[in-house]
DNA sequence: TAAATCATGTAAACGGTTACATGATTCG
DNA sequence: CGAATCATGTAACCGTTTACATGATTTA
C-alpha cells in the first residue's frame, strides 16, 4: 500500500497531470516503484476525493483535456507520517530462481539462453543508471540530492550484483553440459 | 502467474501435504518465492481439478485430516513446458527506496532508525543462507544440487548487496545531520 | 476431558494487469 | 478533413492478503 505515497512524492517533486506522471513513472520514481496509467488515474481520484491533493484550477474539466494535480497540506502530512512509520522488507519474488529451481528436477533445456537474455537487460539496466549518476549528479550536493542519489546507487548495486550472478550462472551451467543424470538435457555426443 | 510451478517444482522435489508445502515455503522455495497457506490450498484444489497432481490415496478424506500430493505426468510435462519459456524480470518495487524518495521532500524523521532496523534484518538473513550453504552444500555435486546452490547464492549476493548499501546509506545520512534545508530534521543546536 | 495445536478450508477486500472506450489536439 | 497521438478514463479479471471457520489430533 505504497502507491499513493509514490504519487504524492512525485507531485510534491512537481505538480504534474496524469500522464506526465506515468511517463515520470516509466523513468526516476518508477525505477523503484513501477505503475501503471490506470493506477494512477484511479490513485489519483482517490487521492482528490480525500482531500490529499486537487486540481489546479485555470482550465475547464472536460474528458480529453489535461489536468494538472498538486499536493495540499494534508497529504504533505500524510506522506510525513506514513515515511516516519516502519516498512517491512517484502521477501523476494523472482522466477529466474523459481526457474532454476525447477530446472533441478525437469531439466535444464533452454536455460542458458534465458541466463543469456537476462544478462543483457541487465546490463542495459545498469548502463542507464549510470549514465543518470554522470549525467544528473556531479559533486554531493544538498541533502535531497544525496538521498535521491543514494536511491540511484541502491539500483545499480542491484544490477550490479545480477549482472554479477549471471555471469557465474553461466559459467557454471556450461561446466554442467554432459553432466550425468540430467534429464532435460541430454548429452549432445 | 508462476505459483503452480513453484508447488509443482516443490511436489516434484518431495509429495506433501498443504501444512507441509507451507513449511517449506517458509524455508527454502519460500526464500525466492513466498505463499501463503491460503494460497497453497487453492491452488493445490486447482492443480488437482486440472488433473496435474493427485491427492494419495490411503486415508479417507475429511476435512482436518491430512491430505498428501504427488505430480502426475501432466504437472511435470507443464512444468517442463513453463520452464522452457521466456520469464522477464519484473521491475524493483521496494517502500524503503520510496520511502528515501520520500524523504528528500519531507524530512529524514525516523530515517536512521528505519535503515539501522533494516541493517539488522538483512544481516540475519544474509547468515541464515549462510548457515544453510555450509550445511547443505560442501564440495559441489551432482547438476541438481548445483542449480540449487546457484540459487542459494543469489539469495547472499542480493542479502549482501543490501548490507552493504545500508552500511553506506548509514554513513551518508549521519553525515547530513544539521545540514541546511532539511524540513524535517530541525538542528538540536 | 479441556486446551493447544495440527490441518484444511471459505470469504471478503485490495491491488495490479489487461483490454477497451472516448474526447481533445496536432499535423499532413 | 482524416489519421495519429495526446489525455483521461471504465470495466473485468486475477492474484495476494487478511480475517475467520471448523474438524482432527495430541497432550497436560
Amino acid at each position: 500500500m505504497s502507491l499513493p505515497h509514490a504519487i504524492l512524492t512525485a507531485l510534491l517533486e512537481k505538480p504534474s497531470s496524469g500522464l506526465e506522471l506515468t511517463r515520470r513513472f516509466d523513468r526516476s520514481i518508477g525505477y523503484f516503484w513501477s505503475a501503471t496509467h490506470q493506477q494512477i488515474y484511479r490513485e489519483l481520484g482517490k487521492l482528490e476525493q480525500a482531500g490529499l491533493i486537487r486540481a489546479l484550477p485555470s482550465d475547464q474539466p472536460s474528458r480529453g483535456q489535461k489536468k494538472e494535480f498538486e499536493v495540499l497540506p494534508a497529504g504533505r502530512t500524510e506522506l510525513t507520517r506514513w515515511a516516519s512509520g516502519e516498512q517491512d522488507p517484502k521477501p523476494i519474488r523472482d522466477a529466474l530462481l523459481l526457474r532454476l529451481r525447477a530446472a533441478a528436477v525437469v531439466g535444464r533445456t533452454g536455460l542458458d539462453e534465458e541466463l543469456r537474455r537476462h544478462l543483457t537487460l541487465h546490463r542495459r539496466q545498469l548502463a542507464e543508471y549510470q549514465g543518470i549518476e554522470d549525467r544528473d549528479f556531479g559533486a554531493a550536493a544538498d541533502p535531497e540530492d544525496r538521498l535521491r542519489r543514494l536511491v540511484l546507487r541502491a539500483g545499480i548495486g542491484l544490477e550490479t550484483f545480477w549482472v554479477q550472478w549471471l555471469e557465474e550462472a553461466l559459467a557454471e551451467v556450461a561446466d554442467m553440459e554432459g553432466a550425468p543424470g540430467e534429464p532435460g538435457a541430454p548429452r549432445q555426443v
